[in-house]
DNA sequence: CTGAAAGCGCTAACAG
DNA sequence: CTGTTAGCGCTTTCAG
């Protein structure tokens, strides 16, 4: 592989210094347009290709910004990965990307290495440090945190740092619970998928409906399901044992999961039980029953994210957090006839 | 935001020269372990975080890869970034990333843009440009394909270049084909999602084992069903009227649309009409009926991109094509008593 | 409107 | 084993 053309050889071939040849490649307005047309058409003649590594160092900041989620493979993160490089298109900058698994250690090495790329700012989906820790780990507080979830924030107790775009999640969770109620279940039951904060908060909020509303019983929380796709003997069991008329689950893969298990164990749904999820996936609406659930508008979580940190880039100063609302989605897992 | 501690202040703390210092942090063998820990230490009471930059620069090349995809949010796709994300972990690389939405304007932006942030290779996720171009755009042959969907290589006649890797999509669509006549299936259809390389594959493999088997009537074609969640009412009468008895969808995401219109529309799967995909998508297994279709190895196709392409970088030579194998999953969509 | 010169932070010869 | 020196390719004062 030959050596890329460099500005220089551009300039030569333009007859102009590599600082005319810089500006007029960059519409610096100082530029007569002979001049600059007359650089354009050497660099393209050369097949001139500019070193960003070399601008970069020159200008002391990159055009670049550090994405980080635990996977891409969860629909929820992947459909914000795409929002966030719908938004970063045609802005000039460039997404450096790493997954984490949702291990700190793994987020901080990433957030790392995107300090060692010096880049502009970083974008980090669903992060289990405390913000304040990745600020410092990466040495700048240019950091748009989406869905936190470090577990000091469980519960949306605690008003998180500036630069954060949450979800509403105790509306969504309360939505639920109402329509459950409106359907004439009795007896609910809560189902998280891990014991990330996250999955606190939907189960707290769960709780606290249940108890302000007129239920006899309290809301059963079973065991966290885990992501393995098999549903355990032991917790069939025992909802067949407890025959709760309700179930809310974390999300929409919890759902889908217990849906496809309690079919197998010949427990109706929604006539026997009905169930609910969390997310909308899309999936949720293809599945039988389809899925009642709660949609996250997680494309446009992306996208803020992005504007959110251009504008800390462009004044200084991070936007104040905000919290999106959520949708309810009544389907069919859920559609219970009058009593 | 104070600048960043540079090496030559480390060099100075530890009393070297900034060529030392370089060395020690770097673990240069060459260097006593004295100093190399004088300097460590030096480093981290400075908070000294290297410029990969400046590195690059003088280096002449990045520790960085281009990783392009039509988008993330598709399941297989997002697996594939997966794999890559794992394998580049601990490698010391880092992951530049862009979608495409499969437009191959953008696809070519992308790597003209990670030509200029002069990435060290990159890998093409389901690339719609003619692999040649994608080189000349990239100004580069440390490309890697995988799933390259480019017109000319439907139909895995054509040899790809070198670095291509593909997953067996003819062997997994012969093994549906024989699969349905085995359960008794007389009246095959197809139906794609849109209209890329890899449908024509598919679709032409079909039609060849179709002919060869001893059925008399020939694949059915339908329109492709495009990316919209609901399945036009004129699609459905068709097929009430064909009343295929086995339907060989493009994709997962394909036949569960179709599983639940014909549910909806009073056509029994499997009973009436047994439907396959392709993917194996994680929800595949959690639709109901679940589903029969063809499992690629997606995650592992990520990984082999990389290591393919370290290889690459690594000696210089990019080594030779392959043709990864898929397996077959025979679930309930298909399951239909003996005659 | 354009050019000369300096230097971003680092690494790689080349000496010693 | 360590230091000196030069320069990667670009942008940006500062002059003209």
């Amino acid at each position: 592989m030959d050596r890329p053309v460099t500005l220089a050889e551009v300039a030569k071939l333009a007859a102009v210094s590599t600082a005319t040849a810089s500006r007029a490649l960059r519409d610096d307005p100082r530029i007569s347009d002979t001049t600059r047309d007359l650089v354009r058409e050497a660099a393209a003649q050369l097949g001139y290709v500019p070193n960003l590594t070399a601008r970069a160092l020159r200008r002391r900041k990159t055009d670049v910004i550090g994405l980080l989620v635990p996977t891409v493979t969860d629909p929820m993160h992947g459909q914000t990965v795409t929002g966030v490089q719908q938004e970063v298109a045609d802005t000039g900058f460039t997404v450096l990307f790493a997954a984490s698994a949702g291990d700190p250690d793994q987020e901080a090495e990433a957030i790392r290495l995107f300090a060692q790329h010096r880049a502009a700012g970083m974008i980090l989906v669903a992060s289990v440090l405390r913000p304040q820790e990745a600020r410092d780990v990466a040495g700048s507080d240019r950091l748009v945190f989406v869905l936190p979830d470090h577990v000091s924030l469980a519960g949306y107790q605690q008003d998180p740092a500036e630069g954060t775009i949450r979800a509403d999640d105790p509306a969504g969770v309360t939505a639920e619970v109402q329509h459950l109620i409106d359907q004439g279940v009795r007896r609910l039951a809560f189902m998280s998928g891990r014991l990330l904060a996250s999955h606190v908060t939907r189960r707290t909020v769960a709780e606290g409906a249940v108890a302000e509303s007129h239920l006899r019983d309290p809301l059963t929380i079973y065991p966290p399901l885990g992501s393995a796709f098999t549903v355990p003997r032991s917790l069939l069991s025992r909802i067949e044992r407890d025959r709760p008329d309700g179930l809310i689950c974390y999300d929409d893969f919890t759902a889908l999961r217990m849906i496809h298990a309690l079919k197998e164990a010949g427990i109706r749904v929604p006539d026997d039980v009905a169930v609910c999820g969390f997310d909308d996936v899309p999936f949720a609406r293809m599945a039988s029953p389809s899925l009642t659930t709660v949609a996250q508008p997680t494309e446009r979580m992306g996208r803020l994210a992005v504007r959110m940190l251009l504008e800390c880039l462009d004044t200084g100063t991070m936007p104040p957090s905000i919290v999106e609302p959520v949708s309810f989605v009544p389907r069919e897992s859920t559609r219970r006839p009058p009593p």
